[in-house]
DNA sequence: TTGACATGAAACTAAATGGTTTCTTATAAA
DNA sequence: TTTATAAGAAACCATTTAGTTTCATGTCAA
C-alpha cells in the first residue's frame, strides 16, 4: 500500500470512476460492472488496483463480494499536493494540517 | 491539457521527482537529466508528458530549453479530492473553496 | 440436490509506457 | 569557421496495462 499505488491507482478513469461510484455506498462487483461496458473479469482487475492502493475495502457476504470506498487513502495525494502549496497558496498547507490534527 | 492529462503525469514517480526539483526554480534538461540514470530522451519524454498536463512550461533560451514549474494546474487534483471530502472530512472541501476564492 | 448465479483464476492479446541508440539540427565559443 | 554543446526526432525494444475469453468454484434457491 505504497504512496505510488494511490496515485498509480487514480491514474485511470474508469477507476476514478468506479471511485465516485462506492463514494453512494458498498456496491458488489456485479452491481459496479453494471455501468460499465468492459466485461466484470476487467471491473475485478481494477478493484484490485483500487484494493491495492488502500482506496476500497472488499468483504465477502455469501457468494457476494461487496466494495466500500475508503476515502482516507486520498491523504498521501493531499500530503503531496501540501508540498507544492509552498509554491503556490499556502492555505492549502493550513487545510493539510487542520485534516491531520482532526485525526487523533 | 485534459483532467486526465494532470492525472497521468503525476503517476509516474520520476514525474513528481521532477516537479519537486522544479519547484527549486528554472532548471535545463541537462541540469534535469543530470539527476537522474536514464538518458537525456528519456528525461525529454517525461517532460514533455508534464507539460502536456499543464505542470510545466517551457521556454528557449539559446541552445537550452527552460522548465518552470506550473503548480497551479494541480487544482483539478484538488478539486477531485475535494469531492471525496464530502465523505471524509469537510474541511478539505473548505480549503478549496478559500483556493479559489484567492484566485480573483 | 440440482440448477442458477456471483465471483475468481488463468491464459492470451493489443496498445501504451518507459526506456534505449543513433542521427540531425541549432547555438555558442575557440 | 571549425568544434563542441544542448537539444529534438525517429526507430526500436521490453514491460506493463487494460482488456478479452474460457473455465472452475462456491453459495443460494427450487
Amino acid at each position: 500500500m505504497s504512496e505510488q499505488m494511490v496515485f498509480r491507482a487514480i491514474a485511470d478513469p474508469t477507476r476514478r470512476s468506479i471511485m465516485a461510484m462506492l463514494a453512494g455506498g458498498e456496491q458488489s462487483l456485479g452491481d459496479i460492472a453494471a455501468n460499465y461496458e468492459m466485461t466484470r473479469p476487467a471491473v475485478t482487475k481494477h478493484l484490485k488496483v483500487l484494493e491495492q492502493g488502500g482506496l476500497i475495502r472488499v468483504r465477502a457476504q455469501g457468494r457476494e463480494r461487496l466494495h466500500t470506498l475508503q476515502p482516507e487513502a486520498l491523504k498521501s495525494i493531499l500530503d503531496w499536493l501540501g508540498f507544492f502549496s509552498q509554491f503556490w497558496d499556502e492555505k492549502l498547507e493550513d487545510l493539510k494540517q487542520a485534516v491531520e490534527a482532526d485525526d487523533e
